[in-house]
DNA sequence: CCAGTCTCGGAGAGCGCTCTCTGAGAGCGC
DNA sequence: GCGCTCTCAGAGAGCGCTCTCCGAGACTGG
């Protein structure tokens, strides 16, 4: 303040100083008190509050090896990521959940493998105590780095490798997509609809893999023109859709892959003059707040809770991290973490 | 990889012994290699790359007091920050900067005043050598717990508070809001309108004060009528355009403070049966992508290159840290750094 | 050929903190 | 009243790294 050059700041050994104590029981005032007569407490915490003490978090990691920071990777490009609305439910669950736990939250961003090595430092240089991993792709890239760099992960969304590839480790918090998507066709078959045809996401991504499959478990025998790729846009879904009535223009009932493409699709839909839901019904994918009620109309579709995903993620990382913390029971296998798929609901609203 | 139990990380000092020199060669190459002869650099990355070796960065920062890391703080809900194109756009330039720099970009949320206790002991604990602040109000708590914390600072917008309060050294870059909407309404009134409104954004953002100040600057008679307060929203865009049709069915000019507030009154516009620009011409400001050129009719705006914004920021904090860690010339004064205004400029489509 | 200069590598002192280990004093039982 | 345990505070050894000396050797000029 009264220094342009920033006056030092007050070390542990000031605050013992001023207090007339060692710098260990300082030490142990500052974590707590735990071990100290209640005036001894007193006088370092008048003596940290006067000064304006705030420990070095760099030396408290280096003896410690912890952080008390969380990373939050998006493997995302900046557009996609602030964009999305996925994320921003997921992260703002992250944040609740790590914030509850006295967690700072470093969001990390990555436009691709450009910076691998750069994250892969920051990672592996003991930044963070762990990492959540936020991508859609959910490729083995990133993970690798982490676990290269010895950070414990929790990824978001299955991982695109085989539990071969990715190892037992690997945990992930996911959403039923393949039951979910079975609820969404058969509600669509229920209805009386026997052309259904599906938008899918990318198929680099399990997620869209994984709704297909649900996908096919209702319907097997759906001819390959009823199912097209998309991209979880709107304009993917439209183009989508275009291609699908093109094909089969007498087909009565799309699944889209995701609300956001449901959109782009009942867009197409209104513009060739086909009425939701009587020509054609429509259910999406995700229940995206200010997208699935807002279309016109709204839409049915299945609801996952990506909020509470974001909330799981950072249980079960925290979790595992006080395990691997743990002085280890001796050999006594800790109760085992595992991966969460979290179920899905059917919302039914006007268009299906 | 072999052990469960994270195998310890090799040490410069493992390396040192690997490669058959001290500990301080061994930094030297690690840190660039200067002074150090050719074969031994070679020696010394060898054992580097065998062993896997990344330096502890708790432990360089402890000695170096730097951590090539930058914060950027918004302190605006998570739901916000993920919508808004603004910050996306902010951001990546900010990325981009810092990337090319070699600094790690570290996103902090911060819930508002909840969380100020945490984030205060982030920013103190010297995780990161400086911070940006991304928050439209850019009110004063943050600035002055970065302040506190002996962090260099430089905010987005500039800040809410007179120049008195945050002192000469608050370093912000901002577009030259009151010119640009200098120029959105003289470009109204040369296409002739005589009632031109205007639709602020929240007074409490300088920002919006400034743009304000720039409408008043041109058009200093008018009647209060013609100003209504919105909130950066579409819908605040259309409430207030409904407020103006009722107070003053007669205008035939609009300037609001945002594209996005200018298209939920360009909604409302076409509600009432009244074209654009034919009746009404609407002007907006930002030119934010997606926004400016989807409304129906294209809008005219006032364009500010937020991207750049974000980058400017980034280099004057990098610039600001250089000359802090700079053992100073003596007392030579450093190049003094300023703040920085970016320029606008008019964008004509078809709305005006 | 020797003093002087320059280059390069090593020794070692911390950075600020935590945590174990030790010892001092208090409290207890017999 | 003596030895025991138990509580609590201090001493001190690092955590892994950087960086300032210093000294050893190579090289130059006279």
């Amino acid at each position: 303040m009264s220094d342009p050059v920033s006056a030092p700041r007050p070390t542990l050994e000031a605050v013992a100083a001023r207090a007339g104590v060692s710098r260990a029981t300082a030490s142990r005032v500052v974590n707590g008190g735990a071990g100290v007569r209640g005036p001894l407490v007193e006088r370092v915490r008048q003596a940290v509050d006067e000064l304006g003490y705030i420990p070095n978090q760099a030396a408290r990691t280096l003896v410690t090896r912890r952080n008390d920071a969380i990373a939050v990777i998006v493997a995302e490009p900046e557009t996609r990521v602030f964009t999305d609305p996925f994320f921003a439910q997921q992260v703002r669950g992250i944040s609740r959940e790590l914030t509850g736990h006295d967690n700072q939250l470093v969001l990390l961003l990555s436009d691709g493998a450009s910076d691998d090595g750069r994250l892969g430092r920051y990672l592996a240089g003991g930044h963070v105590d762990g990492a959540l991993i936020l991508s859609l792709h959910a490729d083995d890239s990133l993970t690798g780095l982490a676990r290269g760099a010895g950070v414990p992960v929790v990824i978001g969304g299955r991982p695109t490798w085989s539990e071969e590839h990715t190892g037992r480790g690997t945990l992930y918090v996911d959403c039923d997509n393949r039951g979910g998507a079975r609820d969404a066709v058969r509600h669509l078959a229920g209805l009386g609809r026997r052309r259904i045809a599906h938008i899918t996401g990318p198929l680099d991504q399990p997620a869209s893999v994984d709704r297909l499959d649900g996908f096919r478990d209702v319907l097997p025998d759906t001819p390959a023109e009823l199912i097209v790729e998309g991209d979880f846009t709107p304009d993917g879904g439209a183009r989508a859709m275009r291609l699908l009535l093109e094909r089969s223009p007498d087909l009565d009932g799309v699944f889209a892959a995701s609300d956001v493409m449901a959109s782009g699709a009942l867009r197409v839909l209104r513009e060739r003059g086909r009425r939701v839901p009587e020509d054609v019904a429509v259910v999406g994918f995700d229940d995206m707040v200010s997208v699935a009620e807002w279309t016109d109309p709204p839409l049915t579709t299945v609801r996952q809770d990506i909020e509470e995903m974001g909330r799981l993620m950072a249980r079960l990382l925290l979790r595992s991290l006080a395990h691997a913390t743990a002085p280890g029971s001796g050999d006594l296998q800790p109760p085992l973490l595992s991966s969460i798929v979290t179920p899905t609901r059917l919302v039914v609203r006007a268009s299906a």
